[in-house]
RNA sequence: GCGCCCGUAGCUCAGCUGGAUAGAGCGCUGCCCUCCGAAGGCAGAGGUCAGGGGUUCGAAUCCCUUCGGGCGCGCCA
């Protein structure tokens, strides 16, 4: 059903015949032409540049690009379903289809509401891992997580409606200094529990009040055990106690946000002895078998030179041998791996079972953490698999244009939940992808929750609720008239023949094709624009029939017609509604 | 000093693996409701795509360079 699709393929078809007949040369990659909507409706349905593409390889055989383009379009004239192919410009071929075939699309999306834009899975493209969220177990989610939470949720829908084997995971960071941290923290409130006075949380420590039920938690699992002991007895089982109860802290988060990952994967498990071994020390045995590791030294950055720089001879991985700026070290200077050998046994992980496709979503922070991972990815498994990370850029809060001012200290920060119950789930999520994840993100509270065009949330649900109730109101007005999928595949979708009608028709047919593209690009904002762009066509039309009340989808004395631009109004909430699925939106019935 | 990201209308941003005359919302100007939801729509004004070179049939998009902004730069996670 993804009629761009189609058509390059029968274009590639016609040049494969050229080919046999020698007017072509035998090796040309068929995946560098585009067949794409036209930017200008009066191009007709589908440009193809493959006359240009291929002008070098054409020149022998046709001459010129146009005269190229003149034996596909000779070709495609032939096809049952075109109704005129012409050449414009410097080669360009413009195609026009005849109006059945949008009929048969819309017939196919009413008919399978959900299926449609949905691709049959790859066989040979391997299992994805989403990798996202990944905060530290440390408190609840700040606001500044949420975008990449989304991102990486909604990432994850679209491949997974592309057809692909998608796992979500999130990586639990519960071995380094910090979780240590949070132990002493959530030991001072358990000793407050148990009735002595903490005064002032010591510097270093994590203030929030949304430890003290940890602390009393924890009274009721050790009574007054703890107290009496060193920190090396109570450091271990307190720290567990305190992630665990940290991470269904942020898992409640999560859910507020429609969010659910498949997998929690503990940093801490990869340094769980096996006999000897571990599985940090097994990759980076695995890497010194490939001889990608040695002990060396580094040259200090250029320019200023760090205060305590200290050279020394480390245990460094050739990350330079697969597109880093230096090698990088693997044991900190306490004998201890570095934080990067953690991820590198961690990504290993994921390549041993099974993924292929590697996304991990990170805050921009983290750009310079890029190239080496990338590398060790590489490294690992031997070019098998790749890594595509994708950097989400800062969230700006706002307020009805006034910066919402965040202090970071005594934790009081603005919290994921928060923001989630001011303006709700839907807002959040929509906003958040409603700008390419690199750029920089203006998130304004008062804005969001606005019932108006400006609120893109709002324009995008109201179009939705406005095509429900007009299938509502239509039952007023033929009580009798059958709405069902099965019913109004069947209508005569030739009667549609308004520019309005048939410009919704061409752009709910753009919506395989989008999704297609979106989601090997790992763009899920996309969808978001797109939806944005569908449901301005249908606000547009539907004004039209304030004029031309000929136009409107209801029309009393015509049923057959209303049948059929029900039809049409049933395509298009079906794709607003998959759409918005795939961004983890609601598509409501009515707004409210 | 080096690396990565970014620079598009007054503001916030799209621009689909290089495509035809660069788009949307806000703001500004002027319009459209006796009847499917005006919670919406139509029209107008507004651009050296930061500057300069290059690649080619064709560049906002790719390469080089300058300027401007953000992030990062052994042992932190």
């Amino acid at each position: 059903m993804n009629l761009f699709a189609d058509f390059h393929a029968r274009i590639a078809a016609i040049l494969a015949r050229l080919q046999t007949e020698g007017r072509l040369p035998a090796e040309l990659d068929f995946g560098r032409f585009v067949v794409e909507p036209p930017r200008d409706p009066s191009h007709g349905d589908l440009a193809c540049n493959a006359a240009m593409v291929f002008a070098k390889e054409a020149k022998a055989g046709f001459g010129a690009p146009r005269a190229f383009a003149e034996a596909i379009v000779a070709a495609l004239a032939r096809e049952d379903s075109v109704a005129s192919a012409e050449v414009a410009g410097p080669g360009f071929i413009n195609i026009r289809v005849k109006p059945e075939i949008y009929d048969r699309i819309i017939a196919f999306c009413v008919n399978n509401p959900g299926v449609f834009g949905r691709a049959a899975s790859a066989p040979g493209a391997g299992k994805v891992n989403v990798e996202y969220v990944s905060a530290n177990p440390t408190g609840p989610m700040h606001v500044g997580h949420c975008r990449g939470a989304v991102f990486g949720d909604a990432l994850a829908s679209l491949l997974a409606f592309a057809g692909r084997a998608v796992t979500r995971e999130y990586y639990i960071n519960d071995a380094g200094a910090q979780v240590d941290v949070l132990a002493r923290s959530a030991y001072l409130r358990y000793r407050e529990a148990l009735g002595e006075a903490v005064g002032d949380i010591p510097e270093g420590l994590y203030p929030g009040d949304y430890l003290k039920p940890v602390g009393v938690a924890l009274v009721a699992k050790y009574g007054r055990s703890l107290l009496d002991q060193p920190e090396s007895q109570w450091l271990a089982p307190v720290r567990q106690f305190a992630i665990d109860a940290m991470m269904d802290l942020i898992r409640e988060d999560l859910k507020a946000l429609a969010i659910e990952h498949e997998v929690f994967f503990s940093e801490r498990s990869l340094t769980v002895k096996h006999g000897a071994s571990d599985a940090v020390m097994a990759a980076v045995d695995a890497l010194r078998a490939k001889s990608l590791i040695y002990e060396g030294r580094l040259p200090p950055p250029k320019g200023q030179l760090p205060e305590d720089w200290e050279d020394r001879e480390q245990t460094l991985f050739r990350s330079t041998q697969f597109g880093d700026d230096v090698d990088r070290p693997l044991l900190k200077s306490d004998g201890a791996y570095t934080y990067f050998a953690s991820d590198i046994a961690y990504h290993r992980s994921k390549f041993e079972r099974g993924f292929t496709t590697m996304i991990d979503v990170w805050g921009a922070d983290h750009g310079g953490y890029v190239k080496r991972m990338k590398a060790a990815v590489a490294a690992i498994s031997g070019g098998a698999a790749g890594l595509d990370v994708k950097l989400c850029q800062l969230v700006k809060l706002m307020r009805n244009g006034e910066p919402v001012k965040m202090s970071k200290r005594s934790g009081d920060f603005v919290t994921l939940r928060d923001v989630v119950d001011e303006v709700g789930a839907d807002a959040v999520r929509f906003m958040m992808l409603f700008r390419k994840n690199d750029a920089p993100l203006e998130f304004d509270l008062a804005k969001v929750i606005e019932q108006s065009k400006d609120n893109p949330v709002f324009y995008v649900q109201y179009a939705h609720a406005r095509g429900r109730s007009t299938l509502r109101k239509a039952l007023e007005a033929f009580p009798d008239m059958d709405l069902t999928p099965a019913a109004l595949r069947s209508a005569d979708l030739a009667l549609l023949d308004d520019a309005g009608e048939r410009a919704l028709m061409a752009l709910i047919a753009q919506y395989p094709r989008l999704i297609e593209q979106a989601a090997h690009a790992h763009e899920p904002h996309r969808i978001a624009f797109y939806l944005h762009d569908l449901a301005s066509a249908f606000h547009s039309h539907w004004n039209r029939g304030k004029d031309e009340h000929g136009l409107r989808f209801i029309n009393e004395e015509k049923r057959f017609l209303t049948h059929a631009r029900l039809a049409l109004v049933s395509s298009f909430t079906a794709v607003l509604a998959s759409g918005l699925a795939i961004l983890g939106v609601s598509a409501p019935e009515e707004m409210r």
